[in-house]
DNA sequence: TCTACCATGTAATCTGTTACATGATTGC
DNA sequence: GCAATCATGTAACAGATTACATGGTAGA
């Protein structure tokens, strides 16, 4: 499990508890990935089962059930991490899009619905780029890895944009016999 | 289940059994996505169920169990279908890279090692990329929106690759002092 | 006082992957 | 005869999402 090995990751650079840890995954780094709670405490759980980190600290709250678990990580932890952080990684990408998944077939739909959805995620994703753009200069402390990264959260988002852009252009301008689907010329 | 809903998708084009679905949703459509059996099998069985889709031909094999199993969409499925790509896409984007997810940390590991994982995944990206360049004329046929699909997927190979080594470049040329992670500098 | 945010957790559900089992057909 | 590919399916598992339940703290 990969937000395991990101908890473990996150824990070298200093204790944290699961909230942190969770917004430092959502927040930091590029703002690529999204967890859950459901994700974080029983991935904290189990990680403290195995031995790879450790409870340093727990600021009780009066008359109180625990609160604000501080975690550490352990020798194994940092042992298990650097075998995992040099192996190959296993998978490739995986991309799941809802809107591409619509966009490919909206030979079925009509051209103005077609146009409506992406004048929607156009929106969506200048917005985005504009957040990313001003979020620019709080990378410049954080290392050479964590720019990079924060760069290609950038260049996927101009990429995305830039095509959506042009596709909402050839779409508004083609013929309408372009863009039907013809039974016999599109399935092999 | 967006999976279901590709499979209303490409009925739409013609009759088709599980298998050629799988087939059509890798291979086809910018070689996006995955897909396997246990997704297909019990969505078409879920989509039968739900009236959206129904049997129209089974090629009996001799002396035999049912094969090959032929589904068409009915009116409510194309009904429902409708109403589904009208609508507005529910999520953003879902990206998850076990490469970058490793990246992110790779200041806790060596240089040699990096540079060593980042070369691999450029040699991937860049087969990738040939393959998908093969294919472009393939798109000839498929409509205006399929080929803009496929434009896309050359896109985001493009800025990623691009990406990959533009970054292998700054690692290996950049200071043994940059590449550290500093306790206090990196976490907020 | 009330809102926003900090903080921890679980259960149900949904989605996706892997591995297995089975057997037919096609081309070398 | 053998390998590759066509074809259908299930079971176990892994991973992610949603909704819920609970309560603390800081500031307007």
């Amino acid at each position: 499990m990969s937000v395991k090995n990101a908890i473990l990751g996150l824990l070298h650079y200093k204790d944290m508890h699961g909230y942190s840890i969770k917004e430092h995954i959502e927040k930091h780094f590029g703002n690529m990935w999204t967890v859950n709670y459901g994700q974080i405490y029983p991935g904290l759980r189990s990680l403290e089962e195995e031995g790879f980190i450790a409870m340093v600290e727990l600021a009780p709250s009066e008359d109180g059930g625990p609160h604000k678990k501080l975690y550490s990580i352990t020798e194994a932890g940092r042992a298990a991490f650097q075998e995992w952080i040099e192996s190959s990684p296993e998978r490739q990408m995986f991309l799941r899009d809802p809107f591409l998944m619509r966009f490919i077939f909206f030979g079925f739909s009509d051209r103005e619905s077609a146009l409506r959805i992406i004048d929607e995620q156009i929106a969506f994703y200048r917005e985005q780029m504009e957040r990313r753009q001003k979020n620019v200069p709080r990378w410049e402390g954080y290392g050479v890895y964590v720019r990079l990264m924060a760069e290609m959260g950038l260049n996927l988002n101009k990429t995305y944009l830039d095509w959506l852009v042009n596709a909402r252009d050839e779409i508004a301008r083609c013929g309408e016999e372009e863009l039907e689907w013809r039974r016999g010329a599109v399935i092999s």
